[in-house]
RNA sequence: GCACCAGUAGCUCAGUGGAUAGAGCAAUGGCCUCCGGAGCCAUGUGCGGAGGUUCGAUUCCUCUCUGGUGCACCA
C-alpha cells in the first residue's frame, strides 16, 4: 500500500530521484492523522519550491485514485486516508497465511549461536537466565527467518577455576560431601579456597600446576574435573528443563583442549606470537587493545586460546555465516581481540561474521551479584516462585482449571522470561521480585490471558472456521483497524528483530497486539446474531490468537488456551 | 588515567532525522443485566547540561556532568 502511494507521488513528481521514492516509504503510518502520512521535505531539495507549496500541488495533481478516500494536506504533510475495505481485505488475506510472520530471508545460512555457557560448579544464577533467554529467543527468530541454527552451549568447564576447586576438594572436602550435596558442596569448596587464598596465595600457585596437570593429561585431576563436571551437569539440565530450552551442542571448553596447540601455531606461522612477561600475547596496540593473552606463562591455555579454536572449529564444520556470542557486555573488550586475532590471521569473513551480543548486568538491591557474599538468587528459585504464584492466582481466579501444574509452568515461566525479553539487552537490570511477580500490564500473563480469552472466544463459537469468505466493510470500526494495524507489523517485527538482535523488539509487538484486541474485545461485540458480523469479527479474532501465540514462541514462551 | 555502554514522566522503559515525544507501574475516579475484570476508560509532570550540523535533532557530531563496566596470566 505505502509503495502504491510512493509511485502515485513519483508519477506526480517526474524528478523524483530513486531516493526520495525510498525515503518517502520510511515514513511510518500516524493512524491519527491518516493511513498513510508523506512529510515534503524531501521534495522540496527536489523540486526547489517550498514544502508546503508542494504538498498542496501533488495532492491537487493526484486526484481520485480507486483505493484513496481521501487526501489531506496538513502544512508540508500529505496524508492518504486509504478505502477501508481494500485495506482491510488486503491486509486479513496475507495475515490467515499459516506462515505468516516468516520469511525466507535466512534460507541455506547458517548461524551458530553461543549462549547459556553456564561455569561448572557454580550455580546458575540470574545472571545466566539472561544468556540462556536471550539466546533461545535469537533462536527461534533467525529459525523464523529461514535460518539454519546451531545452538551452542559453550560451558564453562576448563580453566584454572578447576585446580582451584581441586585444591580446595583436597584441603576441605570429601567425597560423602560432595555426593550428598552436589553443586551447593562445590560452592562452599570455591568460596572457601578464594578466603584461604586470601590469606595464602600460594594457594593460587597450587591451584594454576593443578590446571596445568589437567591440561597434561594427568588421571586424577581429570577424574576429579569430569566428576564435578557431571554433577554440575545434572543441575543445569533442571532448569533447561523447566524453561523448555534445548541446545544442539553441549561442546564446552574443554571440547577444544587438544586444539589449540593447532591455534597457537597459526598464530606463530603468521608472526602474530610475541613473548611478554613469559607469556605468549598477540599485540594488539595498533588497533587501540590491550594484548590478547594466548598462552600464560606457566604453559597452559586461557579462554581466548580455546575461543580462538572454537572458532576455527565451528567455521570448518558448520559453517556459519555468523557466529553469535551472547555474553555480558564487561566482556565485551575480550571478544574484539580475539576477534581480531582471527582476522588477522587472514580470515576477512571474521568482521561481518563474529558479532558479539553484549547485554546488561543484573544486580540485586543496587549491588553486584556475588555468590561470596550471597547476595544471589538462583535461576531455578526464581521459576519455582513465579510459578508458585501464579498457581495461587489460578486457583483463586480459576479453580476448574483442568491441568492447574502444567499451566501454572508455563504462564510463571512466561513471566519470569517475558520481564527479561521486554527491554533492550543493554539495559543493567536490578533484580527486584514484587516487580516480576506483579501480573498486570506489560507482562507476560497479561499477553498469555489475552490469548487465553480469544482462545475462549473462539471455543464458544459454534461452527466457526476461519475463512478469506468474509464481509470485509465490518471490519473497518476503528478498534478493528488498529488491531489489523498493529498484527500488520509483524513480519517487520521478526525482521528487525533479528537485524537488531533485539528479542525485545517482539515482545514488545506482543503487547501491543494484546492491547489492541483488548480495546477491540471491549468496542466490538465479537459472538452476535448476525452471522456475516460474527464470521468477520472472529476471523479477526483468529488472527490475533495465533499472532500471539507465534510472537511469543519466537520468546520461548507458550501461551495456553485457558489459564 | 584511557576505552566502551547508559542517562526520556515519581518508578521501569519505548521512541533507528519528521507533525502535538509515548506505554506500563504506582495514585485517584469510573466501566452497560452481554463473549474471561490477569481486562477497559479518564486525570499529571519529562528528553542531564552547553555548543554544532540540518528546512527540521530525544535521535547525528563535539565538549561537559552523572552512573555502570572493562583495561593480560579468571571466564
Amino acid at each position: 500500500m505505502k509503495t502504491k502511494i510512493a509511485k502515485l507521488i513519483a508519477a506526480q513528481v517526474p524528478d523524483l530521484t530513486e531516493s526520495d521514492i525510498e525515503g518517502l516509504m520510511e515514513i511510518p503510518p500516524k493512524p491519527e492523522l491518516g493511513d498513510f502520512a508523506f512529510p515534503c521535505f524531501r521534495l522540496a531539495k527536489t523540486m526547489r519550491k517550498a514544502p508546503q507549496v508542494i504538498a498542496s500541488e501533488v495532492a491537487a495533481a493526484i486526484g481520485d485514485v480507486d483505493f484513496l478516500s481521501e487526501i489531506k494536506v496538513e502544512g508540508a504533510y500529505l496524508n492518504f486516508f486509504v478505502k477501508k475495505d481494500t485495506f482491510v481485505e488486503g491486509l486479513v488475506k496475507e495475515m490467515l497465511a499459516d506462515d505468516y510472520g516468516s520469511s525466507k530471508e535466512g534460507e541455506g545460512k547458517t548461524i551458530c549461536i553461543d549462549y547459556s555457557s553456564p561455569n561448572v560448579a557454580k550455580n546458575f544464577h540470574v545472571g545466566h537466565l539472561r544468556t540462556t533467554i536471550i539466546g533461545n529467543s535469537l533462536y527461534k527468530i533467525h529459525e523464523k527467518l529461514g535460518y539454519h541454527v546451531e545452538r551452542i552451549n559453550h560451558i564453562g568447564d576448563w580453566g584454572t577455576q578447576f585446580g582451584k576447586l581441586i585444591v580446595a576438594y583436597k584441603n576441605w572436602g570429601s567425597e560423602e560431601a560432595v555426593k550428598k550435596e552436589g553443586v551447593a558442596e562445590l560452592m562452599r569448596l570455591y568460596v572457601k579456597f578464594h578466603d584461604e587464598a586470601e590469606k595464602d596465595p600460594s594457594l593460587n600457585d597450587e591451584a594454576r600446576s593443578w590446571f596445568a596437570r589437567m591440561e597434561q593429561g594427568d588421571e586424577e585431576a581429570l577424574s576429579i574435573w569430569q566428576w564435578f563436571k557431571d554433577i554440575s551437569l545434572e543441575e543445569f539440565m533442571k532448569t533447561y528443563k523447566l524453561l523448555g530450552i534445548e541446545f544442539d551442542h553441549f561442546t564446552g571448553e574443554s571440547f577444544y583442549r587438544n586444539m589449540t596447540d593447532d591455534v597457537i601455531k597459526r598464530i606463530s606461522d603468521a608472526g602474530l606470537l610475541t613473548e611478554s612477561d613469559g607469556a605468549k600475547i598477540v599485540d594488539l596496540s595498533a588497533y587501540d587493545m590491550a594484548p590478547c593473552l594466548i598462552v600464560k606463562n606457566d604453559g597452559s591455555s586461557i579462554y581466548a586460546t580455546r575461543d580462538l579454536a572454537a572458532i576455527f572449529y565451528r567455521k570448518e564444520n558448520y559453517n556459519f555465516t555468523k557466529c553469535l556470542y551472547v555474553t555480558g557486555q564487561e566482556q565485551k573488550l575480550h571478544f574484539a581481540q580475539v576477534f581480531k586475532v582471527i582476522e588477522l590471521l587472514g580470515n576477512e569473513w571474521a568482521p561481518e561474521a563474529l558479532v558479539h551480543i553484549p547485554y546488561g548486568l543484573v544486580s540485586l538491591s543496587g549491588e553486584k551479584l556475588s555468590t561470596r557474599s550471597g547476595n544471589i538468587i538462583y535461576a531455578e528459585d526464581i521459576l519455582l516462585e513465579a510459578i508458585s504464584k501464579i498457581k495461587e492466582i489460578i486457583e483463586e481466579k480459576n479453580p476448574d482449571l483442568p491441568n492447574k501444574d502444567e499451566v501454572a509452568r508455563q504462564v510463571g515461566v512466561g513471566a519470569v522470561l517475558f520481564n527479561d525479553l521486554y527491554n533492550q539487552r543493554i539495559k543493567d537490570v536490578s533484580f527486584k521480585w514484587d516487580k516480576l511477580l506483579n501480573f498486570a500490564g506489560e507482562t507476560g500473563p497479561y499477553v498469555q490471558y489475552t490469548h487465553a480469552r480469544c482462545a475462549s472466544i473462539l471455543r464458544g463459537l459454534e461452527g466457526f472456521t476461519p475463512s478469506e469468505d468474509i464481509d470485509y466493510s465490518v471490519l473497518t470500526t476503528p478498534a478493528a483497524v488498529d488491531l489489523l494495524k498493529e498484527i500488520s507489523r509483524f513480519p517487520k517485527v521478526v525482521s528487525d528483530a533479528a537485524e537488531r538482535y533485539e528479542p525485545f523488539v517482539v515482545a514488545r509487538f506482543a503487547v501491543d497486539v494484546a492491547q489492541a484486541f483488548n480495546k477491540f474485545y471491549d468496542a466490538d461485540r465479537i459472538n452476535v446474531e448476525d452471522e456475516s458480523v460474527r464470521n468477520a469479527r472472529a476471523t479477526l479474532v483468529h488472527i490475533t490468537r495465533k499472532t500471539i501465540n507465534d510472537a511469543m514462541a519466537l520468546l520461548g514462551i507458550e501461551c495456553p488456551d485457558q489459564m
